[in-house]
Formats: structure tokens, sequence, C-alpha cells
RNA sequence: GUGAGUGUAGCUCAGUCAGGUUAGAGCACCAGGUUGUGGCCCUGGUGGUCGGGGGUUCAAGUCCCCUCACUCACCCCA
């Protein structure tokens, strides 16, 4: 039995899978570049007090789901759970908001949250996410939504759902609060008992219930889209505008709620019906509050946060083109003390001149050389044994149309190089 | 944190209901069939404290309890 085991919710990422997730990474960072997002990455860990007062100390992540220690010095100190605090910390402790009225920007990394792992919940996980910092325009809102579909769709995912929503500012937000207070007031001992505590704590979520018997209830409850102020109104509206120019379609989620404190206005999630009870892909949404909240001067920003591992659950169940391993060109097989000399030699060339290479380290008979070359599916296996090095020359055999011929030993790397070009 | 289901070879799984020789198969891996040539085929081999611990029994992969992990769902969210 193996006495230590990675650590429940985490995952160790084998060979057979990094070329997807490769894949993924370069297509996020190539779509990036185009809408003009650049890379930033922070540190894993921060000061416990970052998220409390970005994320929320009253949601479920600051509350029950952080990794928090204390260092040696006392200081209370956080894994990250999400990226969007860490990147405006980073955006005002280096004052990007000088340098440039609007920042445009990207990061990749792991995320950690102490939750009950299910399939697409993990306790290490990664996420890709965009922030865009500095400017209230809602074809900003639209832009950030088309780049994270962008993405999706150039990863080769077809059924996605789009839904849309606006969470109101502060102005409006506490009056509809209100209201829908009132709407339960009367039928406060037909809830559920999650939604029991949520009426204290934050009614909204109650509209976010799955429940079948809170859901009826709630619908004809006061949707927040009714109560908007003028300014998330037309706000909301402009948006859908933008959104109809772009052809991106979207379903309007009344009822549609997010997790974290900061948001504001434009809230939204793309859905995968592939995935089950995690089918969230991404979401996001403004944020127009958060920098003041953090210290500095009111600035509006917008972002999203993407799940990888959910995106790599969909695109196996969509059966999306996934890249092989990429496999060496070249494997020299050899047999004797000298001719194994000359292969370490053979090799080092080809490799210096970018052709991937491998031969036997394991001392093994040829046939068991030639059937390593095939599981290795390369193009060309060398053959130099004792017969060869009397001749001055060596086999090249070409693996799939079984034919071989002899070369001097020392043209064998530059015939390797014109050959294998010629293939391409 | 709660509930249900599942843990047997590197992988996919038989065997567990009705306890009883030395725990099996396919794939993968290794070797041989050709004393120097891959794929297909044939033969053989390596590999398991049956998730872990405890209990019942003459006897436990099989029954009971605990524990850990995974899966699904609640919850939450990416």
């Amino acid at each position: 039995m193996l006495k230590y085991k990675a650590l429940r919710g985490t995952q160790d990422i084998l060979p057979e899978e990094m070329p997807l997730r490769r894949q993924l990474e370069e297509t996020v960072g190539r779509k990036m570049k185009f809408y003009n997002y650049l890379e930033i990455a922070t540190p894993t860990f921060e000061h416990t007090g970052l998220f409390v007062h970005s994320t929320g100390a009253d949601t479920e992540i600051v509350e029950k789901q952080m990794y928090t220690f204390l260092d040696k010095g006392g200081r209370s100190l956080t894994l990250r759970p999400e990226g969007t605090p860490p990147v405006v910390r980073t955006y005002i402790e280096h004052s990007l908001g000088m340098k440039k009225p609007l920042q445009k920007l990207f990061y990749s990394g792991a995320m950690y949250r102490q939750e009950n792992p299910q399939a697409g919940r993990l306790r290490q996980f990664h996420q890709f996410g965009a922030e865009a910092i500095g400017s209230i325009a809602p074809a900003l809102d639209a832009e950030v939504i088309a780049l994270f579909l962008d993405i999706c769709e150039d990863l080769g995912l077809k059924e996605l759902s789009l839904q849309l929503g606006s969470i109101g500012c502060p102005g409006c937000r506490p009056p509809y609060r209100e209201k829908l207070l009132g709407f339960f007031a009367d039928k406060y001992d037909l809830l559920c008992a999650n939604c029991r505590e949520r009426h204290q704590r934050n009614p909204l979520r109650i509209l976010d219930c799955k429940n079948p018997s809170c859901r009826r209830m709630t619908e004809d409850a006061p949707s927040m889209l009714d109560y908007l102020c003028d300014d998330c109104a037309r706000h909301f509206q402009e948006l859908k505008a933008h959104l109809n120019t772009l052809d991106i379609e979207y379903r309007i989620n009344r009822r549609l709620v997010r997790g974290l404190d900061y948001y504001t206005k434009t809230v939204f999630e793309v859905v995968s019906p592939q995935l089950g009870a995690q089918d969230a892909l991404g979401g996001g949404g403004r944020y127009d509050g958060l920098i003041e909240e953090l210290g500095a001067k009111p600035t509006p920003a917008v972002g999203f946060a993407a799940g990888i591992e959910r995106i790599l659950l969909a695109m196996e169940k969509e059966d999306c083109p996934s890249p092989e391993l990429c496999h060496p060109k070249v494997y020299v097989a050899s047999m004797e003390e000298e001719a194994k000399r000359l292969a370490v030699r053979l090799l080092q060339k080809l490799r210096t001149k970018m052709i991937s290479a491998d031969t036997d380290y394991l001392d093994r008979s040829l046939k068991s050389q030639m059937r390593a070359a095939n599981n290795l599916k390369v193009v060309y296996t060398v053959i130099i044994g004792q017969e060869e090095l009397n001749k001055g020359k060596a086999l090249v055999r070409n693996m799939e149309s079984s034919q071989q011929e002899e070369v001097e030993i020392e043209n064998l790397c530059d015939y390797l190089v014109q050959v294998l070009n010629q293939n391409q």
C-alpha cells in the first residue's frame, strides 16, 4: 500500500492528459492576444483580509472554504480561492490605472477551496480569467463575454448556454431587497430550511434555490430586473444590444445570483448541458465597487473566470478533437559497446539539429529495441551493430515502408535531416 | 458539512448474494518463437498484504463494525 497518496480533491496530471491542457492554454493565450488582454501572474497566497474584504465575509467561500493558516510571523494568510481579488490588488498596488486608463488583463493558475469534491469540483483546481479595469462601457461587458465564448468555441465546444442577468448596484439593490423580503413575509414558513437561513442573510439567494417547492413559490417573486435604477437598466439594455450585434445568443435569467459580494450590474454564467450538477464552465460580471472597497479611487471593472477542469470535462463529453502525444522522429537501435557509444554521439547530433530522437538504455535485444521503436511511432530507426561498424555504415529503416538502406556512418545525421525534411 | 452508491493486477472488470483447494480474464508490460529486425499471430512470464484497520468463524475477497478514498446528489461555484 502506498504510504502517501495525492490529497483529497487534488489531482495528478499524467503525460497523456498534458497535450489537451496545453492546447487549452495555447488557445487562451492566443485569443487573449487578439482581444488585447495582457497576461499577469500573482502569488498563490495573500493576506486573508484581501479575500474577506473583496470576495465577502458572508460568502460561502470565505466562511468555510478557504485554506487559511498563520505564518511564522503570526500573520493570517490564505491560498487564493479565486483570481479576481489578487488581480485587483495588483492593479492598485502597482498603480496600473496611472499607466493606462483601461487595463485589460488575464491570468491562469491554481485556485484552492476546501469543498467536498465531486465531478467538476476539486480542492485545487485551475482557472483562467480576464479582468478589464477602468471602463463602465457596456460594450466592454459584451467583449468579455464574447472573449470567453470565443475561447470555448475555438476548443470545439458547441452546446453552450449563456445566462445573463443584472443584480443592480448599491443604489437599487437595497430597495429591491426590501420588496423581496415583503414578498416572502407571509411565505416564510413554507420555505425550505436552507432558504429560511438565506432569508436572514441574503434573501436574493432564495431565488437560486433548486428545491421544487421553493422554485414554484419564487416564480412570481419580484425580479431584480424589474427594479433596476435608470442607470443599471440602461446599462443592461445596451449590453443586450451589443450582444445582439455580435450575434451572441443569451438567455435572460431573472434569478441569476452570484455567490461573491463584489458583483454589480451585469452577471453572467456559461453553462454546459453535458456536465451535470457542476455545469458552469465560467462566470463573471461587473464589479464597479471593488476597487474603491480595496482603498483606491472608484474604478469600474468587469471580468470572468473559467474552470479549466470543467472545460476539459465538457470537451471530453462533446468529443472535441484532442492533440496527440508527440513522438520522437528517430530511434537508434544498437548492439555492442562500440556501437552504443556511436549511438549516443548520433543522438546528440540529431538533437542539436532539432530532430527528436531516443535510444535503448536497458540493454535489450534488437527485437525488443525494434518493438520499442514501433511503440514510439518513430519515422526512422537506425540500426548499428558489429557488422555495420565493420563496413563503416549503419542501416536506416523507414518504419512505415519497412525499406531500409545502408548509410555511411559519417553522413548519418545529415542524411536523416534531409529525409525527414522531405517528408514534411 | 449531509445523504446514497462503489473500492479486486498499471487499466477495464469477473468472483462477494448462498464464507471452503494455490484469487481469475482481457488490455498493457517483459521475454521467447527468428542465436541481428517492429506491427499480426503463437507460447511463456512479471505484477495483487482483494482500499486500510478491527471483529465473527475451524476457515473471510465474500459476513459485521470503524476508517480512508472515489462517484453521484444536497450545498456551493469555475
